[in-house]
DNA sequence: AGTACATTCGACCAATATTGTCAAAACATA
DNA sequence: TATGTTTTGACAATATTGGTCGAATGTACT
């Protein structure tokens, strides 16, 4: 095995094994030294593969999001049709979102809004914003849709359904949720305005 | 109301949402500011309930053993026959432990065991100890046991009972479990000699 | 063995966070 | 207002933490 993949393979151990550690004690109060315990190394060791804490972190972000990520395209991949794709979305949108906002707010239970939070939303808002857009533009190329520009549609799209999605998320249990999502949805797809 | 009783009753107060921050951070990682934080109050202010965090550890600990024993004595003394006390003391002493031991396993998960789990693990051996020894001696007391000595007997029971712990809580979900606590019962209450 | 390189580690320091104190303020109560 | 209780922010003493560094260990190749 080459060097450098070496040396990745273990970054990677360690980003799993923060990862735990930070569900355990939030990002806050994970030491460098839980970290590097975890990982059954010296904390110096671990700065050999990491330059700070904060990149440690970062890391992590970074790989949870791709998860995220994956599960979202594989969802959404395996479905043809445009409508039922968004839709798809939005639902898988709305289940992982509970699971990462759990993960995230232990973060920082108390304690005001720290800047890793606010990194934290940002590389998902972004990530996000990408994913639809995709979608959208799948479903114009496709035919299926027509917007007049893609990313205000996107941003516009986006923004509506995170409005939607704190009405919902409390009532998520509401077994009426799909009937409202695919109400919601008819407007986006077909408008407002009778054809 | 009295003046005290108002202090003990803020004093409670402060003890239950200490539970909660411990529950969530581990006793070691949470500061005395989180528990402030949480009951509403300056981190002066809860000194003045608790000479040191050592105190509000303790009294946590003091809290969460008097709601054990309450649980466990509830259950059993709604019992009339000792045989089947016993059985049902060493049933919700293996449920009640795999909570608490969650408890205190995420107060200092890594990190040498420190004096406080040491302290919280003593307190809940007492307890039990004087627990078991009381459905003992009520059961010699109605004429169903004859021991020579509680105390010893007491003391053999349960260091016999945690090894079959140590060996049965992996295999908690077990179904059979049942049936093998009837079968170790059975040596406990009627000895190996054949009458 | 000897060299070059990757990895691990413990000791250490400066910066930060935490515990615990105190005197003053705010509050209640009569 | 006078008295006792409770809350608080500012502060000192102390402990913890992030991060550095040089030395030790490991490893692969000549």
């Amino acid at each position: 095995m080459n060097l450098t993949e070496k040396r990745k393979e273990e970054r990677n151990r360690i980003i799993e094994t923060s990862r735990e550690v930070f569900k355990k004690y939030g990002c806050r109060k994970a030491t460098m030294n839980d970290i590097a315990y975890a990982s059954g190394k010296a904390k110096s060791s671990v700065y050999y593969y990491f330059k700070s804490k904060d990149e440690v972190c970062n890391a992590v972000i970074f790989t949870e999001a791709g998860k995220y990520r994956n599960t979202v395209l594989k969802a959404v991949s395996e479905i043809k049709n445009p409508e039922k794709q968004l839709k798809a979305y939005i639902l898988i949108r709305l289940q992982t979102d509970k699971v990462y906002s759990n993960f995230y707010n232990s973060m920082n239970h108390f304690s005001k809004k720290s800047k890793f939070v606010k990194r934290l939303k940002k590389i998902y808002d972004d990530e996000e914003f990408r994913i639809f857009s995709n979608i959208l533009k799948s479903g114009i190329e496709a035919g299926y849709f027509d917007v007049y520009d893609i990313k205000y549609a996107a941003v516009g799209i986006v923004t509506a359904m995170r409005g939607l999605e704190t009405v919902l998320l409390h009532q998520f249990e509401n077994p009426e949720i799909e009937k409202k999502i695919d109400n919601i949805l008819k407007i986006i797809l077909y408008g407002i305005v009778k054809r």
